[in-house]
DNA sequence: CGGTTGACTTTCC
DNA sequence: AGGAAAGCCAACC
């Protein structure tokens, strides 16, 4: 996760893959685990839809970061994957 | 040790 | 196309 780089997003199931996580809800489940004070990017992880799974402010943050790198919002708030999408580079 | 939960995803209706 | 249901697996109580 810690690989993507600035400007793009990643799906959890994305990141589960690459990560070898066993699933999709492990990997958000360890976001949570983590805090908003860790410095991985945890906001550049979003759901399969590119929208923004974490709710309250946390999650009005996260779209403040990504906006922040460059990432543009569609009309209902989501993200172009098929542009801002990361693709795991064969991280085995 | 077991039932519930969750920053998810996919399929079925 | 939008909502409900099921699948998934580790953490929590």
């Amino acid at each position: 996760m810690a690989r993507i780089p600035a400007g793009r997003v990643a799906t959890y199931g994305a990141i589960a893959a690459a990560a070898h996580a066993s699933g999709a809800r492990q990997v958000g489940y360890a976001l949570h685990g983590l805090g908003p004070h860790s410095k991985v990017p945890w906001h550049r992880v979003l759901n399969a839809r590119g929208l923004i799974s974490l709710p309250g402010a946390a999650g009005a943050l996260q779209r403040r970061r990504l906006e922040s790198e460059g990432v543009r919002f569609s009309g209902r708030g989501a993200v172009d994957l098929a542009r801002f999408g990361w693709v795991a580079p064969q991280s085995e």
